[in-house]
DNA sequence: CGGGCGGTTGAGGTCAATCAATCAGAGTGG
DNA sequence: CCACTCTGATTGATTGACCTCAACCGCCCG
């Protein structure tokens, strides 16, 4: 079993929000920015929830961890993501930064103050929900190269769509989101660039070469 | 690949809302009951987002197919629950009656009307996105002998709490569930059997003799 | 230059999938 | 009432995808 640091200044990659405004642009009104440090801890499990966030630049990690150390990374949000929104009071899984970050920080008192709140709250939840959905059809019955694929297309759409990506995540963090290891996941990036659907430059960046190919293998 | 049927008429299995009130009990006055037979269809992936669904007795599975034909089980609701709320205007999964099952159906437009929509819709989408999220760490990060133990657990904690289970569900089912084969789910039931911790009274029927072992499998 | 960390690669093991046979129960029809 | 069939479940044998364990590599940093 491995540790999960969980604080130490590195530099920057993603500088700014590059995707159309998601709706509640507002947000930038009701909350304050706030920085976070790679690996910096946002919220933990168990924290008392208290409003939600925006990413201004970035990225976040939303992670539960079992008693033996298993880990499940739930999502990963970029800018322009809002996350945040809980259920109860308490917290059922912890958010992390994965890269030096900019949050837009917005308590539960400034939301419940604006009267435009309720509806986007409801498609934030909902949006939330169907990417956890379609994130079990992945966890639930794709193969380890569909899976990867799956990320890859899905993190190049989220992120301005260029076919030039910049891994903010580990690869542990890559297993941890598609429940498989760290090697399998190596080994993935390693398969699908031999097969050039993709290319490697440097662990934390991926080129995807052919992604009307790479899409088709997920659905 | 095996096909999914899509209606014929079966003995019901769980007559009554044993539940608690999941609140929001006047969605009875807005809605009205229909009844649903045995495997039939309650809405198709692709068909257009109109309001919600409770069910009153029996039980629903959401589902995902992909093109080749593999296939998850999003959820199952039961008495008491409330489904079908969903993003965007165009349906992202099908619903299906387990069994024959009756539903409090509510078109959009008489949420629209009823002023107290707006939290409880909220509650009801994190509700469903706690249970995926959960549902996520399942999939991703346990063996088939925790998933089977969550899942009855899970059930049982869901319908009444008792410790004998009528298991609404084929093993089928249970399998796109759980992301497994219907041969690791059955085997997987009769290994439980052999420690002790359950029963199984024919295949719709289970006891859970241990209840709290079995729930120390899962976290 | 040495050490540490994250990533890659290789060899071998394991858990669940696949392939296949058998079984049990519910209808059906003679 | 008893074959016969059909469907879903169980069990067994084998395979294979992914995990585990281990070595190695490349890079950054002191």
């Amino acid at each position: 079993m491995q540790m999960y640091a969980t604080s130490r200044a590195q530099p920057d990659l993603q500088p700014i929000d590059r995707r159309p405004a998601q709706d509640w642009g507002e947000l930038n009104v009701l909350g304050v920015a706030r920085a976070f440090g790679r690996d910096q801890e946002i919220y933990a499990e168990g924290d008392k929830v208290d409003g939600l966030f925006k990413v201004a630049s970035g990225a976040v990690r939303i992670v539960r961890l079992l008693r033996d150390g298993r880990r499940q990374v739930l999502d990963f949000y970029v800018p322009g993501d809002i996350f945040g929104v809980e259920l109860g009071d308490v917290r059922g899984a912890a958010a992390e930064a994965l890269v030096d970050t900019t949050l837009i920080v917005v308590r539960g008192s400034a939301l419940a103050a604006d009267p435009a709140t309720g509806g986007r709250l409801t498609r934030c939840a909902l949006r939330c929900l169907q990417r956890s959905q379609a994130h079990l059809v992945t966890l639930g019955r794709r193969t380890a190269a569909e899976k990867v694929a799956r990320f890859l297309i899905d993190l190049a759409d989220r992120t301005g769509g260029a076919d030039d990506l910049a891994l903010p995540m580990s690869r542990q963090d890559i297993a941890d989101f598609l429940g498989l290891t760290i090697e399998t996941v190596s080994r993935t990036f390693s398969q699908l660039q031999a097969q050039g659907l993709i290319a490697v430059a440097g662990c934390r960046a991926v080129v995807l070469r052919r992604r009307a190919a790479l899409a088709a293998m997920c659905e």
